[in-house]
DNA sequence: AAATCTAATGCTACAATGTTGCATCAAAAG
DNA sequence: CTTTTGATGCAACATTGTAGCATTAGATTT
């Protein structure tokens, strides 16, 4: 695709990347467009298994790296998830903190746009940076198809 | 001691046990006892130190299958933390599920009794089993001694 | 109290997830 | 084109958790 035809919109993976003075390389750019292109946060597992996919030779390192720095820049965000493994998704705008749901029947993490993760009235003396909220169960989908699954 | 100084509340370690049809060992006692005593959710590896103090021998494995058991058997309940690690704590009189805030200096988990990790409303088809609510921060104690603190 | 039955334990080995150090490569700058 | 240094790739290691299996020791029965 040839460079005039990109919009003004500045949240192309080159622009996000280099706006924040870090190098553009196949890896970020691939990482932040897979994040992008997800409908839910992705284990840095299944990261790795698109960027296979596109031919982008990668290191396990490399792309624990690449998302660390996309972390500490704004551009992503790390969530705990149901499992030991992390989970990365596009931050948009802003800080839009929303919760998320684990589906203990598919495994499978679900953004939920529309509910707020806030942060409830502490005890003083408590700063709190951030909330995370995660409710765990049976997501749409497998309470759908009724009771036939296995767990997790 | 004397076993006839033991009062009627069903909460000791052997009973707790014992109701279960579980066998009364030394390792599941002290791992009761210990989360009783504690104020805040304990990690694996922070019982298996006080196992270690207790002078009670244990592997590892051991110290994991016996904090399954407890959760599987509803005495326990595990809880996600901050880190990669599970942290345990002593489930109290029903399902009483509380938020908890993670100190990101300190590193220490803290249960707020008093805030409820309540599921809000979700979209049709999502069966909640359960909530888990964790705040990320600084706590009353690390906020008090101002900004000294090395990060995490 | 001894024999029995089997749930728990304690190895060993392994799996999954993540980190550190360092030599090399290549993106951006001159 | 050359230089600079951020980013990569590799090897080695650390942490957290599981699986298989022989042995030990709670509970129960004799």
């Amino acid at each position: 695709m040839p460079p005039h035809a990109q919009p003004a919109a500045a949240d192309s993976a080159r622009e996000l990347i280099a706006a924040r003075g870090g190098r553009v390389t196949r890896t970020r750019v691939a990482v932040i467009e897979a994040l992008q292109r997800s409908a839910h946060p992705l284990s840095h597992d299944e990261i790795g298994a698109t960027l296979d996919g596109a031919g982008i030779g990668h290191d396990r390192v490399t792309l624990y790296r690449a998302l660390d720095w996309l972390v500490e820049q704004g551009i992503a965000q790390r969530i705990a998830g149901g499992e030991r493994a992390w989970r990365f998704e596009i931050r948009r705008d802003g800080d839009h903190r929303h919760a998320h749901f684990h589906c203990e029947r598919c495994g499978q993490i679900v953004c939920l746009e529309d509910v707020p993760a806030a942060a409830p009235a502490l005890p003083a003396g408590f700063a709190v940076a951030r909330a995370e909220l995660v409710l765990h169960g049976a997501c749409a989908d497998c309470g759908r198809a009724g009771v036939e699954g296995k767990k997790e």
